[in-house]
DNA sequence: GTCTATACAAGGATAGAC
DNA sequence: GTCTATCCTTGTATAGAC
């Protein structure tokens, strides 16, 4: 840890920043803390960084990044199981408690808070989320291989919805991480059934009674 | 609008503070700001309400009632109708595009966001939560009425969860009310012929297919 | 009750030495 | 590149006149 370099320095003020914003969010973000987290002065991230707008997007990359690593992790071994399974451990690892992943979360939530009131933050936002849809449709449209486009968009619209809005209240702390996986494991199976049955022989129409 | 009273001025005081907050958000609230919008002075702000927490206090209080008011309306003429048809419009209700309705949404979702780092806002959020889901459950228990409670409450879970999270992505801006309403409305046609299914004969295993 | 003026604190940003 | 010391703006809160 010691004798670092300056490129040390530099990832080490991110990684401060990123656990900083997990702590008491973006809005809450001190540069003085975060300098105190890494170990460095004021100055250096004022250095490194210009200003503080530049240091939250360079950090928001990080993160995004990190995201990345985690989401597209290598097939693994017990790849070629259960499509259905698949779909579930996709959209499931936005709940595993390790801290990095919850960090991640919790700066993706508020990201997604911050920008209702900063239009600058939606693009890339909107980018992230549709892509993660489309992921996840597509998984989707390997699970129900018949049915049409915009019926798993809808699908994958509404679970990644759904694990945004319990993604929150798991990180509010009102809502068990157990019971989050449940409640989303039946979600998935829900979604994966309709399409199924809309699927296969008539149309049955969305409402089924009365 | 002029001549008014000190009652008159307070509750200008909260409206201007609820508004600020649905534009700022609660942590871009500035006192300043509020007591220009209300027409009043920074000082009277203070005598009226102490500080900026019981502010903030009374303000989410009246966010509170706004909320009762446009929820808990009258049955009106048409009540009877169709039940499923009555959950539906209760969980749309988050989605009418009135500024006031717009005004409790930002709010709701400021808050929501602002627990996860704040733990006194947690107890309020997590009551008003509960007594919505259960509210939901109980609308759900009319349209599918042989299903155990614990599915009730699950699915009641997930809906409310799936119109918090598609209040965000509407407030943001990347997904169109139009759209939100029909991804919801699809969600619970779904919930509710799951319940349904469920409910009568064999008890269907939750995944249907391999 | 309501205002104007002001004290006081926090936090973002910079200057200048090393 | 990195630090210490400092400036300056902004925002909360109070004093005191009316």
């Amino acid at each position: 840890m010691r004798d670092r370099t300056t490129r040390d320095r530099k990832t080490a003020i991110l990684e401060a920043a990123a656990r900083v914003i997990a702590q008491r969010g973006v809005r809450g973000l001190r540069i003085e803390q975060l300098a105190g987290e890494a170990g460095v002065s004021k100055a250096l991230v004022y250095y490194h960084f210009g200003d503080r707008a530049r240091l939250l997007r360079h950090t928001l990359a990080l993160v995004g990044e990190r995201a990345e690593r985690y989401t597209r992790g290598p097939a693994g071994p017990d790849a070629g199981r259960d499509r259905l399974r698949e779909l579930e451990d996709r959209l499931l690892l936005e709940f595993r408690d390790a801290p990095a992943v919850r960090e991640n979360s919790t700066v993706w939530g508020e990201l997604r808070a911050g920008a209702v009131f900063e239009p600058e933050l939606r693009e890339g936002l909107a980018r992230a989320s549709r892509e993660w849809t489309e992921e996840v449709a597509g998984l989707l449209g390997r699970v129900a291989p018949g049915a049409p486009h915009e019926r798993l968009t809808g699908a994958a619209e509404r679970l990644t919805v759904l694990v945004e809005g319990l993604s929150t209240r798991w990180l509010i702390g009102v809502l068990p991480v157990g019971h989050a996986v449940e409640l989303l494991r039946e979600a998935v199976a829900a979604e994966a059934g309709a399409l199924r049955r809309a699927d296969d022989a008539t149309p049955t129409p969305l409402c089924v009674f009365d």
